[in-house]
DNA sequence: TAATTTTGACCAAATTTAGACAAGTACAAA
DNA sequence: TTTGTACTTGTCTAAATTTGGTCAAAATTA
């Protein structure tokens, strides 16, 4: 489940339009069917937003926010999946010394 | 294991200073402090550099470097891990729709 | 055919990158 | 104590990249 599939699901779910959606975000339709698609990130400001509008949690949002640029950046990538294992660690590492 | 701890470990073992490397890299010494220490990007055409001297694997070279990417984007961010493991199936998922 | 969504081309503004350079530290050795 | 060598760190910068969109045209769906 990706970011733009979930603003596509609650957005369906509350019987919007994405005209109607783009208004309340402040932004264009034709930048929220990218959002949609995943063809654009969000501003993160925005997340805010649709926790407002669809009672959704914020910290999923963020999670599905910042995953989706992790796959961006690891999209086209041989050692995608090595490197979200590598970091990962380091992300371990880091908790475990600070705890 | 970071990219930094890696270069410096080979610098080390090659018995190299790091005004040594940095010229062989093309950079200069404080630069290249930095990316030891994990502080700054090495460019990543650079790794071939590192591959030729030191005959180790351009793929972990890769790895550890895209790693280093990722980890400076989740490092203060409350939802890392769970961000970390979402893009792993985005990236697993895809790769099964493309087998 | 009409409403909705997607796509492609384009853009200004903000941010990041890839460093230079100088000053500061650490630690031997003289 | 001074000096030398190696390394680290802070501040700064131009150039490249990314962000956060717009708008019109094309495609899809009802």
């Amino acid at each position: 489940m990706t970011l733009g599939q979930k603003i596509k699901e609650l957005r369906e779910q509350a019987g919007l339009k994405q005209r109607e959606l783009a208004y309340q975000l402040g932004i264009g339709e034709g930048f929220l069917s990218k959002v949609e698609n995943d063809q654009k990130p969000l501003k993160r400001e925005d997340l805010t937003k649709l926790n407002e509008l669809f009672k959704i949690p914020i910290e999923e949002l963020e999670s599905l926010w910042l995953a989706n640029k992790l796959y961006s950046i690891v999209r086209d990538e041989e050692s995608a999946l090595t490197a979200l294992k590598v970091a990962e660690e380091q992300v371990k590492y880091k908790s475990l010394k600070n705890a």
